[in-house]
DNA sequence: ATCCTTAGGTAAATCGATTTAGCTAATGGA
DNA sequence: TCCATTAGCTAAATCGATTTACCTAAGGAT
């Protein structure tokens, strides 16, 4: 019943030891109740210390330590030694302190993972896939969120340094120079010495989107710009505009718009929307910054009288779970979220355990992906137009 | 620049030293460089120990720590010296090294969150409620997430006991008997001694929907049960059942269906509408177990053909952000998630610095709210439906 | 002059592990 | 026989704080 608290083929360095601790004590016996605290009395203090395992097994506690973590140091001890060590602890459910354990050893097996906040859309998919990869390693994580707070943003990377955390994954968030430890960043751009950055290629996700448009016979593509403040933005934008010049798109500025609020609804890609529709400059396709944004986009051009994808076809980014729930369904630009999560904890450990420095600073690319659904297709040819406009009378 | 980590109006018991570390040491000249690591030579620990500083002092390090800590056994410590360890202390930047004090105190301010999964809507809102509240008072928290699988349910409050936190959260996840940790479970039920439960009225939320249903003029309403891991299920279903009876409302066998998969996707609400669909037993309104469901059951009614809401209304539960973003959107029960998560770490936090402990294993009752919006409206006169099918001939 | 109190500290134990240096007894080889 | 080696273990330092039990000098009261 009680496994390695993750099914792992292999390990890739020296794990933490509370993993084999795991593994190692697992009572054979189906569900042995663990120690029930004696009622009334003292708060029973679930687990015993290593000196009084030592005691109990008249050996010192330097002796049961080494057994315990399987040092080098304790070939000279005879198997039955080790084995009556072993025997006891399970016995007496030794767990060791991970706090002293820590303090003196200077490993903490946490790390920390800074995200804008905990929605249920991009963090949320990024986080699925940092847990996957730390808790098989035997890692834990704190998770804090800045809300795009600079006050913040400036202070958690220090707390979680205090927090004795071994390196830090930060998600869409522009990270300090400064930051003494291992970082790893998802989206972070920005060329800060010391740490990896994980993107998207952006150039191929314009492309995806932007083929797939002219393919469909869009020439009159509006486009919405994301807020300023997340880490993508500009090097997005760059992607779109040089993909649409190779493409003989031209871009409009009056079909373009940018969001402001910071808010994570689709409240804002609802209003940009508006604003360009407001300017009466027809169009045919958008390409939003993101899932959320597109998902305002659609209400937009429904309350305006335009059908989606008849009127307007509408590609949105990221692929987050309610693209897919959408009526009609999302086509959008696929990132693969919980992928570059899992990407960035395996960095992360790596930077973390291995000794020898790698390339520091690196980038890590990742490939996004076209998902077609329900909000594209073909350019509406002009005469369908204009039946329906006189249908409409 | 540097602040305290959250703007707090007041804390309601004495909070975790680092929060008023950060307050205190907060440099007022604008953005004081952190000392740069020397390039090469050693890696520069960050930062100063507590020895380090008294030496610089001239003082021991009992007196830097009586200081620094504010302890009452510091008022013989004239204001003069006070200044200077403080002064000194922001100086070089001391930061305590939270391994060692907790190692001391037995106090980690940290908690566990125990989730069924972070991808989902549900528990990321109730992760923000807990994180929000958590954070403002000094505490950090891990989470962990088991996606149903019993061994990881059994295991992870282990580890996370090992991992020194003090408290735990379980969201949607029947935890064992034997915590030793004070507990707090949102949505638990389940009568576990020493466990808090913060439960939703489910009653009154069954009311609001099938009474708005049948105001509505519904009478005919088909209903999709949870799975059976999710503790809400029972309860759920008993209240709807008895409110059901209480209105007058006959519960048709041949309209209900059970999810069963495990996946949190809306193709599990899809599947089961389809069944029901199946039985060809009319039906003019649908309430779901969760919103994820209802989505998935308004795809499965438009594809046989029904408009939602002209054809048939349905009413969610949970109301998950992706719910308003739905077209139509979606109407639902709300349960004040993010509130639930605060009123959790509340809770949790009131019941480890409480040393008298309260009411054990008390239940807190929250209450839900109906949010009316696009796919409920008023049942279809039998004429309207004989003029649709007509019309599509 | 003596005792008491208080101001202003400090020494040392402690938390629970890890880890190094070394100790003793037994064994083997020359 | 004697030294070297090894097996089998342990003492003690250490990580970086907190916290208790003192200690000394000065001042005031008697």
């Amino acid at each position: 019943m009680l496994l390695n608290h993750y099914p792992v083929p292999f390990r890739s360095f020296p794990a933490c030891p509370t993993a084999f601790l795991m593994t190692d004590y697992a009572p054979d016996t189906p569900m042995a109740p663990p120690p029930k605290p004696e009622n009334g009395s003292e708060i029973a203090s679930s687990s015993i210390s290593l000196k009084a395992l030592a005691e109990h097994l008249n050996l010192s506690s330097a002796t049961v330590s080494l057994v315990i973590n399987r040092s080098p140091a304790a070939k000279s001890i005879p198997h039955a030694t080790q084995e009556r060590v072993r025997e006891a602890a399970r016995e007496l459910n030794y767990r060791p302190n991970l706090m002293a354990r820590s303090l003196r050893q200077k490993r903490s097996f946490t790390i920390g993972v800074i995200v804008p906040e905990i929605s249920e859309g991009y963090a949320a998919l990024v986080m699925s896939g940092i847990e996957d990869h730390l808790l098989q390693e035997g890692y834990f994580y704190f998770v804090v969120s800045h809300r795009h707070r600079t006050d913040l943003i400036e202070e958690y990377p220090f707390l979680l340094q205090q927090r004795a955390v071994e390196g830090i994954i930060a998600v869409d968030t522009v990270c300090r120079e400064d930051s003494v430890l291992p970082t790893v960043a998802i989206s972070g751009h920005g060329n800060i010495p010391g740490v990896t950055n994980i993107v998207l290629d952006h150039d191929m996700a314009a492309r995806l989107a932007l083929e797939h448009l002219q393919k469909l016979g869009h020439t009159r593509i509006a486009l919405i710009k994301g807020q300023n403040f997340s880490t993508d933005t500009e090097t997005r934008w760059n992607a779109v505009n040089s993909v649409a010049r190779k493409l003989g798109i031209t871009i409009n500025e009056k079909l373009t718009g940018q969001m402001e609020s910071d808010s994570s609804s689709p409240a804002v890609g609802y209003e940009v929307t508006r604003e360009i529709l407001r300017r009466n400059e027809p169009f045919t396709a958008l390409f939003a910054f993101n899932d959320i944004s597109a998902i305002g986009a659609v209400q937009a051009l429904r309350e305006s009288g335009k059908r989606v994808p008849e009127d307007v076809s509408v590609v949105g980014f990221d692929d987050i779970q309610s693209a897919a729930f959408q009526n009609p369904s999302l086509t959008t630009v696929r990132q693969p979220l919980r992928q570059m999560g899992v990407i960035a904890a395996e960095t992360l450990l790596q930077r973390i355990n291995c000794s020898t420095r790698p390339e520091y600073g690196k980038e890590i690319i990742v490939k996004p992906e076209l998902i077609v659904r329900g909000t594209t297709a073909a350019v509406p040819r002009p005469s369908d137009f204009l039946q329906r406009t006189k249908a409409q009378l």
